[in-house]
DNA sequence: CCTTAGCACTCTACGTACCGGAGTGCTAAA
DNA sequence: TTTAGCACTCCGGTACGTAGAGTGCTAAGG
């Protein structure tokens, strides 16, 4: 049930003000600093309906209102402000793009330092990865008397390497051979396009464990849906005033461990394009239930495409958050169109 | 100038007592836990006499005593006594990666985690290098029709990747040729040894293109003394007491990114073979000046080999960290030339 | 019926005061 | 040289009082 427009504004200057301040806002604060025609005890009976609705709270009785995770889930549904960046915001983004060197990881890591930077919180971009993983290359470099390396492209342009022990000797020469022989055999496949050998047929030792490693890595590599996040501004965000006391800041630094956000990234918000956000309680784990995350999917459609987004506390400004995100999001997408060609 | 023996017991008993409760010390205190056969003014005595010699300070008039950095250098010089891991302590560590797979990223990052589960402090250890890096392997992947991958296999068995952009379009045969023969005239060697080519000669721009890239990526490689190091038990670390203020937690947490790392680690001290430990201001820069170091070199001798080691405050079990640090130096060294085969 | 002035009440943050405990330094005697 | 004794110091915790910000309620006014 939607909110009378004058308890809507009421609400929308109460996250306003405390999303700035990181202060519980009171009635007569509010009026003054908003010029509202209204007296502070008509905005206090506002207030205590907007409480009832449970879109606000206190800390304390005599505390002012601080928004609720439902308050900011109807600010950012229906009352925040859309925005895009400013064409100088846009620049100064750009600009540091253009300083860096032609090279994929190195943009997607100074990507999340910018968000980072921008929005003084923790920015989290998973590396651009295909749904389907095919083997563009391999090589085979021999280590030792029997063992060897197997280094395989991927089509997202990943390289990925393995050790590979054999049961025999082998030797560079024939290694090389046998690269040969399996590039023109599997390259450009995908795992479940794998040919699969006449098992009457014996095969050399050699070339089985070949096969069963570079299979065994493509299908890992395709098992992960997502790989762990790069992650930017960590200590941008502890800096927030809701991480004052020590123990809060060692339990979140914990929580944002690259492998353990991989798995709380709220993927399924993403099934709508667009910028998804996830607000404190919508979380399903534990330690993340009074942040909020801001999430985008960037790359071209159908092609190479990841993750980029804010964490942050659910204290957030979500308006420029959603423009940030959305921005870099599209910049990495026009980055990544260039580096595999438009062809893909 | 040596303490005499009552004097330097005391101090000893001191260190143990701060190391394990983070406590200052009193006379008192430490006649009831150690059952000295002496009064605690006698103590006292000693005590002002051992403060006197720079050994041990007051955090204020009427608290107990807590060692100085001197004090702990001269624990960990004369003092401390030497210990092994007891069988039990080193089966446990052996153990682990028994577990883990034949991959060399996967032990380093196991052996810092567990350093750091063992000392309850941050683990760090740097990749295994090779002074002379040469070239093992390289390959060129077609991504578009005018740019590659690059991708080369050092001799320490690193694999190092690379774009190139071409001026003209290549076909992946092109590309295949082209890399069979640079590793032909290139493979087995530095980037010093490369032979330099005949200016008189045009090479083809491609041919140039790729050489330029392989001799830049492998002097980079070179360059870098130190890889920025693998980072474990962050969090262990600053659970610590002295690190209680969250300002303080913060900006420790700034001082161990990795790369600010990588810079910090004291390597002139691990100029003598053994465990180097480096104690509170004897370390250069601000924010590891009240925190210690203690490192070893792992890696055969005149091998691949890195730094390994753990970092804390000063307040640090300095005995057991150089019995764990050194086993796990000893045990990484193993692996390594089991990996690397004993040939090399 | 909505708005608002007025007022009693509540809770926090902060500063002051106070006290017990642990420890020191000094002195004098053993 | 060691030690008992004692006065002194400082921290940490608790109690208390106060100022400030804010609330909720009531009753009067438009």
């Amino acid at each position: 049930m939607p909110l009378s427009e004058r308890r809507a504004r009421i609400l929308a200057l109460i996250v306003d003000d405390f999303v700035g301040s990181a202060q519980p806002v009171g009635s007569q604060a509010l009026v003054e600093r908003h010029r509202l025609g209204l007296s502070s005890a008509t905005v206090r009976n506002e207030m205590a309906a907007l409480e009832d609705e449970g879109m606000i709270t206190h800390p304390h009785t005599s505390a002012g209102r601080i928004p609720s995770h439902r308050g900011y889930r109807y600010y950012v549904s229906s009352l925040m402000p859309e925005r895009a960046l400013t064409p100088q915001e846009q620049f100064t983004i750009l600009h540091q793009f253009h300083q860096a060197s032609r090279d994929l990881e190195e943009w997607i890591g100074l990507a999340a330092s910018v968000l980072a930077n921008h929005m003084h919180n923790l920015a989290l971009i998973t590396q651009p990865r295909l749904i389907e993983v095919r083997l563009k290359q391999l090589q085979l470099v021999e280590l030792l008397e029997n063992r060897a390396l197997l280094v395989a492209v991927t089509s997202d342009s990943g390289v990925h390497q393995r050790t590979i022990d054999f049961p025999v000797p082998v030797h560079q020469d024939q290694l090389t051979r046998l690269a040969a022989r399996l590039n023109a055999e599997f390259g450009g496949k995908t795992v479940a396009e794998f040919p699969v050998r006449d098992t009457t047929e014996p095969l050399s030792q050699v070339e089985a464990a070949v096969i069963a490693a570079l299979t065994d890595l493509l299908l890992k590599e395709q098992a992960a849906q997502v790989d762990a996040p790069v992650v930017e501004g960590v200590r941008e965000m502890l800096r927030q005033p809701e991480f004052g006391q020590s123990d809060r800041i060692l339990d979140t630094l914990d929580a944002v461990q690259e492998r353990r956000l991989r798995d709380a990234i709220p993927t399924d918000a993403l099934a709508q394009p667009g910028v998804a956000i996830v607000i404190g309680d919508e979380n399903r784990e534990g330690p993340y239930q009074d942040m909020s995350f801001v999430l985008a999917r960037y790359g071209p459609a159908g092609g190479a495409g990841g993750i980029v987004g804010i964490l942050g506390p659910t204290r957030m400004q979500y308006g420029d958050a959603v423009a940030h995100v959305r921005y870099v999001s599209d910049v990495l997408t026009e980055l990544i169109r260039e580096f595999y060609g438009e062809a893909d």
